[in-house]
RNA sequence: GCGGGUGUGGCGGAAUGGUAGACGCCGGGGACUUAAAAUCCCCUGAUCUUUGAUCGUGUGGGUUCGAUUCCCACCACCCGCACCA
């Protein structure tokens, strides 16, 4: 072979074209090899591809390529999240229609993916909203609601006084609307919702079988779930009414100094209906939008009410407040205060001068200590409360509970921080919730035979709102139950119940049904599922969810839809910003030595943090432009080096420009292959099959920077190598290693070298066990824990042997200095230690 | 505010109780070349009295013969907080 240079821009789409045309990467379920489902979280059609989206299905390829090569029949399908906000405003800005821009975008972006060269089951694809999709998962509702897992009830949204519009909480900027500037209010409308809670219990469990997942995520949803045993029980008020409460610290009961109920509380409600100042109050807290960062972070509110509540224990009369923090969708919309042990309720007295009593010290010595500028949530003995006093915070507990209870005037409980699931949407951009309204029926769902209901075309964005509630003719129909005229509903579902079940869609896509058991049975669940740990929460549990609420009403046999989850971490770039503060983006500056400046002037340009890619901080890099210049394999190379895929991965220019000439590199070696050498390289043999065992165990692992590196290794010793059979090993050897990584590459390479078959067809290289081990080992020898030399010797060698060669060494006996030997700790294989 | 995570040379990182800095990038020196590109070779944590030694994994403590790794406290940054996807 003559040394000619790799050239990925006619290269690349020679074999894209050729895994295309041999159907390479098309799923058979009828294989009888075993099956293996890999899977990136389907991307969000904003446009353009990025380059997290480059990172996440780079290293899903890889897998999925490596599972082939390891004898797997592998899913590995692509779709689009095609639902959601962004066409809407799109609409607004450019007077597009969503679905058109969105068609477009899943256009080129399907040709950026294609140009990346992933080993993608195109015959899968789909659009979440494709009709075919949304009606499905219509039905899907339906058959939620015949079984009781959806309700209607009231609940509070974002409220845009000006532009009398429902907003996103994205929409809500520093308290205001986005378009409007107006202060947002909370506001109760009838709403959509799914008892994800009735599964509360089973996620949690669930969880723990999971045991390809994070710990992190793990935990993450184990707080989210937020299972909480406490004591339920009611105060006697002084207008005659009980006050039901809940806490998770009935030991703390001698503390409490006041109650406090949320702002549409019952009793609140009723206080408001005769005096103006309460109902002010209320009008009060409904200010500020609806998000726990705002609700948290607000200053505590409250309003005395001339109610008491008489303590179950003292009969002291506490005065009953109503207060912003507290919320009505958790426990009983009603707490007692206990400022001593609750940070909030200390925040909350402090402000309204209450009583603040310690009840939980160190030691009951510390019982009369003061207490400090904050509260104390820790652990420790129970004091100043009576009968409860020495006991420790669990057991008082449970003597709280049980006297409650046998007293018949509380019970234990648990309480889930889990709230339902509203999936009510006022937009057009979404699936249709398939009901109808009638005035004589109530609400009816829609026959199946009539699914689905498809969105209008025509649809005007000009006025903010629900295109859908201001339709002239759509929502008119006729209720399903008794002929009369009706009107649809006009939410549409919440873009997560898209994500929560297309891996099913992908994994089988009848026409008549959302998918076919048999097939289910045949991938799921999802082996790896790879995305983003902003994640972690919202779309995995509710993913978990759909999966156990359609196992429950019989639809399959699957409890967790995905076996092993990995997050990755984002791809980061350095900021360029002027003078003034406006951004500028990375083709728009270059350096002067050690100075960044703006390439068309010459302005002085400060070079600032490294951050995730992103729009607004104008630091993205488009990988269509690095593709262009340096073929997708140096792209890819670049997302699976350095960084450890969990982390951030800084962007740069120099390291892509390394990746290229490692692509060079390698082509330049794979010429240097030649069939007629002779001899053998024990070394170079033996680091080549050391190199198959470790880069297996590190892609499985999803370790890519480890596999890249020793793919590096490996590549340094055969290019310093003589020819040899060994060397040709070595070099068949990398260029397996390296095809589920730059895949076109290795296909041009195996072509050159004369085979007629695809590389991504070929098996991964196997390996000689006997070559793995090392005949020698070097050791370190320390002295009082720090090294003082090392000693080569053969692997295995006695322990004795050690202690003596240590003992001879030169440097040691320097260290040593003649001082009393008084210890010798010897690790086989690895270290001398000798203690002074 | 609450929940979760991360922190190691100039930079990305490796080492998960046993030789800190593998591998890559940047930088420096050299070879080849009329020259350049490409390629190849060498050096590259800091300090010092430099054939050697001391210090060094965010900060401060602790456990251990031995700690980047385990424990406690703190600091900084990142992710999520239920209508962004």
């Amino acid at each position: 072979m003559t040394e000619t240079r790799f050239d990925p821009s006619s290269a690349d789409g020679r074999w894209q074209r050729a895994w295309h045309e041999a159907g390479t990467f098309t799923a058979d379920s009828n294989s009888d090899k075993p099956k293996s489902y890999i899977l990136e979280m389907f991307p969000y059609p904003s446009g353009r591809i990025h380059m997290g989206h480059v990172r996440n299905y780079t290293m899903g390829d890889v897998l999925a390529r490596y599972k082939k090569m390891q004898g797997y029949e592998v899913l590995h399908p692509m779709g689009w999240d095609a639902f959601g906000m962004p066409a809407e405003n799109a609409a607004m800005e450019k007077k597009v229609h969503p679905g058109s821009w969105t068609r477009s975008n899943i256009e080129a972006m399907k040709e950026q993916l294609q140009r990346i060269g992933f080993a993608l089951d195109w015959t899968r694809e789909f659009a979440t909203c494709d009709p075919e999709y949304y009606g499905h998962e219509q039905a899907l509702f339906l058959d939620m609601y015949a079984s009781d897992l959806v309700y209607r009830r009231s609940s509070e949204v974002n409220w845009d006084p000006v532009d009398m519009t429902v907003l996103a909480n994205e929409q809500v900027i520093d308290g205001k609307g986005w378009r409007s500037g107006a202060e947002v209010e909370k506001r109760k409308l009838d709403q959509w919702f799914l008892k994800i809670t009735d599964f509360a219990d089973e996620l949690l469990d669930g969880l723990g079988d999971l045991k390809h997942w994070p710990d992190k995520v793990r935990l993450m949803q184990e707080n989210w779930i937020g299972k909480s045993q406490g004591l339920e029980f009611s105060f006697d008020l002084s207008n005659g009414q009980k006050l039901p409460v809940y806490t998770t610290r009935p030991d703390t009961i001698f503390g409490s100094s006041f109650c406090a109920i949320a702002a549409d509380h019952p009793i609140a409600q009723a206080l408001a209906t005769d005096s103006a100042e309460v109902t002010d109050f209320i009008e009060e807290c409904k200010r500020g939008g609806t998000t726990a960062a705002a609700l948290e972070t607000a200053e505590k509110l409250g309003y005395r009410t001339p109610i008491t509540a008489r303590h179950p224990f003292t009969g002291e009369a506490m005065p009953v407040f109503i207060a912003n923090f507290v919320l009505m969708d958790y426990g009983t919309g009603a707490v007692m205060g206990v400022p001593g042990h609750d940070q909030r309720d200390f925040e909350f007295a402090t402000k309204y001068d209450l009583p603040i009593a310690r009840v939980v010290a160190a030691d009951p010595a510390q019982a009369s200590a003061p207490m400090g500028g904050e509260a104390e949530a820790g652990d420790g003995v129970i004091v100043n409360s009576d009968f409860l006093d020495g006991k420790s915070v669990d057991d008082a507990k449970a003597d709280v509970i049980t006297r409650a209870e046998s007293g018949g005037w509380g019970e234990g409980k648990t309480v889930w921080r889990l709230r339902d699931w509203g999936v009510s949407r006022q937009r057009y951009w979404g699936t249709p919730i398939p009901f109808i309204h009638c005035a004589k029926c109530d609400i009816v769902p829609v026959p199946k035979d009539q699914l689905p209901v498809t969105l209008p075309d025509d649809v005007d964005f000009e006025t903010p709102g629900n295109p859908l509630e201001r339709h002239p003719t759509w929502k008119h129909t006729t209720c399903p139950k008794c002929g009369g005229a009706a009107e649809r509903e006009t939410d549409t579902l919440d873009t997560f119940t898209n994500s929560s079940w297309y891996f099913l869609r992908f994994a089988s896509q009848p026409a008549d049904a959302p998918f076919d058991p048999a097939e289910i049975a045949k991938w799921m669940p999802v082996q790896h599922y790879i995305g983003g740990i902003e994640h972690a929460i919202l779309h995995l549990l509710y993913a978990r969810f759909w999966t156990r609420a359609l196992s429950h009403i019989g639809k399959f046999d699957v409890k967790e839809p995905f076996a092993a989850l990995f997050t990755q971490g984002m791809v980061t770039h350095e900021t360029y910003s002027l003078g003034d503060g406006s951004w500028l983006s990375p083709d728009e500056v270059r350096k002067d030595g050690a100075d960044w400046t703006r390439i068309e002037d010459g302005a002085p340009v400060t070079s600032g943090r490294v951050v995730k890619m992103s729009k607004s901080k104008k630091n993205v890099v488009d990988p269509d432009n690095i593709i262009a210049n340096y073929g997708a394999d140096a792209v890819r190379w670049f997302m699976l080096s350095d960084s450890p895929p969990e982390r951030d991965l800084p962007w740069s220019e120099s390291g892509i420009e390394g990746c290229y000439r490692f692509v060079q590199r390698l082509w330049r070696l794979f010429g240097h292959y030649d069939p007629a050498a002779t001899g053998e390289d024990k070394a170079l043999a033996r680091k080549a099959h050391q190199a198959i065992v470790a880069v297996a165990e590190d892609i499985e692992a999803l370790g890519f920077n480890k596999a890249v590196a020793r793919i590096y290794e490996l590549t340094g010793a055969a290019e310093k190598a003589a020819p040899s059979e060994s060397r040709n090993f070595a070099i068949r050897a990398i260029l397996h290693l390296i095809a589920p990584m730059m895949p076109h590459l290795a296909e041009e390479a195996y072509s050159v070298m004369g085979e007629s078959a695809l590389i991504a067809d070929a098996a991964w290289p196997a390996h000689d066990p006997a070559m793995l081990v090392e005949d020698e080992v070097t050791i370190a020898v320390q002295h009082k824990g720090k090294l003082r030399d090392t000693l080569t010797v053969p692997k295995g060698a006695p322990k004795e042997d050690l202690e003596a060669l240590a003992l001879a060494s030169e440097k040691v006996q320097r260290s040593l200095d003649g001082a009393e030997v008084r210890k010798v700790i010897v690790v086989p294989d690895r270290l001398v230690n000798i203690v002074t």
